[in-house]
DNA sequence: CGCGCATGTGAGAACCATTGTCAACTGCGA
DNA sequence: TCGCAGTTGACAATGGTTCTCACATGCGCG
């Protein structure tokens, strides 16, 4: 049975107030600076939890650090900014079954993927050359 | 500058006779079963390095681990077998182009992206389900 | 060919995100 | 309210990766 904690609430409080990816060693920070004390690996089980509930997406940074963040209703994927990682949802009904299809064709059955696009913003390239 | 070591070589060796991803703990690994003993923190560099230099292609696991394959010419991606690993290679320019696409559209530069798709194949499916 | 030194190496420690441990705690149904 | 199974949290352990630093060596130069 799962049952309804203090802590858990409060996890999923710190998503339904933020945008974008966070991780869960950020979740624990923001929630002791709220003066909400919850254990480390309480965090680490709230998030997973989610995730498997299907409430939090997740994805690996570069260095294989986790990141999760609310789920919106649909089905899309992310493009992230290498330098500031800013996010942005995007959609591909093509991609999606493009990748079914190809599965399909290899024998692959419960087929699921992951698609991340990675690049450099404007502001940050901007940033990265100021003077021209 | 950059010299041309025998661990260096050893280690894109290991490359040339392996297909698929591997980690830089397995390279180091088998390198040692070759009696070619080269130093776990080298093999990580080497492996860097390549991958700077294109030589090498790079993904991340589930759990965060970083796996590194020879870089064939063309660019493509893997559909991968949950159950054995099985992986195979799958290619779709469309995928591509939307990605870059995408990605220019919201201001992003020097875009780069990771597609993997996940399923069960056919193999795994009959052994999972030998009654039916 | 031999010198010199910047670059590379490697054993082990450090790092850091994540997971495991386990006794104490607490929702929640009865 | 009671009981207990699910939950918590401080801390240790794990495991991949990176850092440290003294020693080794490729390679340009003479």
């Amino acid at each position: 049975m799962v049952r309804t904690t203090r802590q858990r609430t409060a996890v999923a409080a710190v998503f339904d107030q933020l945008e974008g990816f966070h991780s869960a060693q950020e979740v624990h920070a923001r929630l002791r600076a709220e003066g909400d004390t919850v254990g480390l690996s309480t965090v680490y089980r709230a998030v997973q939890a989610l995730a498997d509930d299907g409430e939090l997406d997740s994805i690996r940074t570069d260095t294989g650090e986790a990141l999760y963040r609310r789920c919106s209703t649909r089905h899309h994927h992310h493009l992230v900014c290498r330098s500031c990682g800013r996010t942005v949802e995007v959609e591909g009904p093509a991609v999606e079954r493009w990748a079914d299809r190809v599965a399909d064709e290899h024998g692959f059955a419960d087929v699921s993927h992951t698609l991340e696009i990675f690049g450099t913003c404007a502001a940050c390239r901007d940033a990265a050359a100021p003077a021209g």
